[in-house]
DNA sequence: AGTATTATGTTAAAAATTCTAACAAAAACA
DNA sequence: TGTTTTTGTTAGAATTTTTAACATAATACT
């Protein structure tokens, strides 16, 4: 039961019905394929006249492309299998972190082209866009023309705002107030760029990405455990943003308001106990109630490093590991009472451990979830080799060309 | 941008448009009522045609009526008037509290008709059922006939499985996996029954009742304060419920994990440090790391005695007040940090003691929240006059001749 | 080999709906 | 009283879904 916003409606014109259906019948294209007609009357549970009606449009926009026939052995007429035409267009992904930012180039449907490229962060932002525009120069070299470009889409570890195209704040970067849309379009005239927090996109990637596509889940929720913890939630096949844009920020909600400093200034933040600081804090003996610098880029030893050790058998590393499952738990099931979720993604370095943690996890899911069946909550672990903020960022340029039109 | 579910779609038929751009007519005249059909042709940017054959239809089917001609003093021929029929049916709303059940009457807009009535909450759930069936008898007694009930809303205090209509728990009534729905089925044979968590219809009441119309605030939290606290979280114009409709529970997000006993098992819970039953105890000097009783209704001093005693001078009384403020900011701050809303309602007996706590929630709030824009989220008190649960009840009821169609 | 059967995909016409434009109705103003 | 202006209706054009018939292409059976 959606209630219709009186000042914020969309009505249905000559060509809605039509919009609804083509966007359903390349849906269905880009999650069956191959896929015939006749498959795709039996899917949408309509009559084939239409389907043809459809498909032709879609033929005629070259979004998609009729292969080769099927081959069954069975009787009658062999069907023209149909796909998503994925030469249309490519699109470039931007994953900024705090030491490197990464590129990856993909096709219209986001399937990964050639090698991932990643060049030095500049934190000054004007040096930054010059240092990004010559490595995507470099990345599409030759080959590309940028006519086909269907955008870049690039994520950042702060918060943002999409309107104004803005960085709020991205600590780990130093930006404050940073209005990178600017740059970025003075850079690259007439050529699309999406921004998102990083968050949020790697819940997109859950939900947009080849591999969630047999998925049914609508409502997801993504945990991304790194300098910060990012959160992006999914709700009804739509990405909770709010009003601000800043929705999803359970990495500051507490597990104590007294407890260790956070690096957004408060105490006791579920960040402050989980990330991977907080756990090299742990390991070390350091005095976690004190401010910790906010990046552990150039450190010496990493969160891979002590992850190693504790599978070597080093008591302390593991130890330290443990209490950092316990809390990622006891967060967990806050994030699971507040939206009960279908899912559970978890992304960054600690899924590296995650054979090692997952008891605790689950120990401390169950001991604060309101009921039983919350407490199971399925749990997936997204690698670092999915790359999901790369996966997000491609979402919100190829995604857009597939999901539902806006109606009442 | 929302991701069409390929098992689970909807695709638009040859009456999908006219279905939409009716629902958007009837929402109009809800909300803009008196209206002319010229009016409506101008707030949906159509032509006045295709207004006349929604109209007409929407008065075939006596969901909407002509009134009185226009008057104001401007040149050319006056406007017919159209309104939403609130004769067409009515509704009984039904608000399960520990102590007492409260019944209202409501045309089919929610409009309240008649006095509120209440009997005693059995907790035998058959006799439950039975006493409410002779207080809805009493209730409608001559005026009315059951084939124009449009239906009866529930609320309850608990979670609840809207699909079997089973009631998981409700500590408060003590009711534990009762299947409450086929009790009253058997009952109130014939009628439509809807259940639901009375934090989630009171989120309802706030987007579905008239004085909630204007707003164009499509994303909000309500938030109950009372025996337990309940949230209720509406995103994009749809309430959030979640996989086993137990979403929005932030009552039983941590303020710290090693805080107080809640009734649910855990410790520190927010609601732990709130509800009426943790201000009285901080009154009365009560060790607050102890489990409490889950009720505080048979006790003979209540919340509103403390509130009175604080508004009275007592400083014992303001001190409690005061800590309830500042944790109930700090879960606030957690909210807004979570969802973004473009605005909070509070609702529940402390709305009594706003203007004695305001500044301290504020204050908590700009604490813990993450920019200065999520600190300054508006927060509006829902005085209990206003009856959200019953309002909340109606709605369940009521609105669903409002709300979009399922599409795409 | 020839015919029947079966499934796929297209085409033509019917039904439904939005859209356009002209028209009728009603009231104020000059 | 006639003109102007606004409201509401009606007739027909354009668009789209739906129905039904038809063409196409492959297998199975005799």
């Amino acid at each position: 039961m959606r209630r219709i916003n009186p000042s914020d409606f969309k009505l249905a014109k000559q060509g809605t019905s039509r919009e609804i259906n083509r966007q359903i019948v390349l849906t269905l294209i880009r999650t069956h394929q191959p896929v015939s007609r006749a498959d795709l009357s039996r899917l949408m549970d309509t009559n084939r006249a239409n389907i043809t009606f459809l498909v032709n449009e879609l033929l005629e926009e070259n979004l998609i492309r009729e292969g080769a026939r099927g081959s069954e052995k069975v009787r009658g007429r062999k069907p023209t299998f149909l796909y998503v035409n994925s030469k249309k267009s490519f699109a470039i992904a931007v994953d900024i972190r705090s030491s490197r930012t990464f590129l990856m180039l993909t096709d219209s449907i986001g399937n990964q082209i050639d090698d991932i490229q990643s060049f030095a962060t500049e934190t000054i932002p004007e040096k930054f866009v010059s240092a990004l525009a010559a490595n995507i120069l470099k990345l599409s070299k030759d080959t590309l023309d940028f006519a086909n470009c269907a955008g870049i889409g690039i994520v950042i570890p702060g918060m943002l705002n999409r309107k104004t195209g803005i960085v709020i704040n991205a600590p780990t970067l130093g930006w404050l107030d940073v209005n990178l849309l600017s740059l970025l379009q003075a850079e690259f005239e007439g050529i699309e760029i999406q921004l998102e927090n990083s968050g949020k996109a790697c819940a997109l990637s859950q939900i947009w990405t080849a591999r969630g596509i047999a998925s049914s889940h609508n409502d997801i929720v993504f945990v991304s455990v790194s300098d910060g913890v990012g959160v992006g939630v999914v709700i009804n096949g739509e990405l909770m943003r709010g009003k601000h844009n800043t929705a999803g920020e359970f990495g500051h909600v507490p597990l104590s308001i007294d407890g260790p400093p956070c690096s957004c200034g408060a105490n006791g933040c579920w960040e402050a106990y989980i990330s991977n600081l907080s756990t090299l804090s742990r390991y070390f003996g350091r005095d976690i109630k004190r401010r910790q610098p906010q990046s552990i880029e150039d450190a010496e030893f990493t969160i891979d490093d002590l992850i190693s050790r504790a599978r070597g058998g080093d008591a302390k590393a593991l130890t330290a590991l443990n209490s950092t499952a316990r809390y990622l738990g006891l967060g967990l099931a806050s994030v699971i009472n507040a939206i009960d979720p279908s899912e559970i993604y978890i992304g960054g370095e600690i899924t590296e451990a995650w054979s090692l943690i997952e008891p605790q996890v689950r120990e401390a899911i169950k001991e604060r979830t309101l009921t039983q069946e919350l407490g199971s909550t399925p749990i997936r672990i997204v690698p670092a080799t999915e790359h999901p903020r790369l996966r997000g960022a491609v979402a919100l340029v190829t995604a857009p060309a597939f999901a539902a039109p806006m109606v009442a």
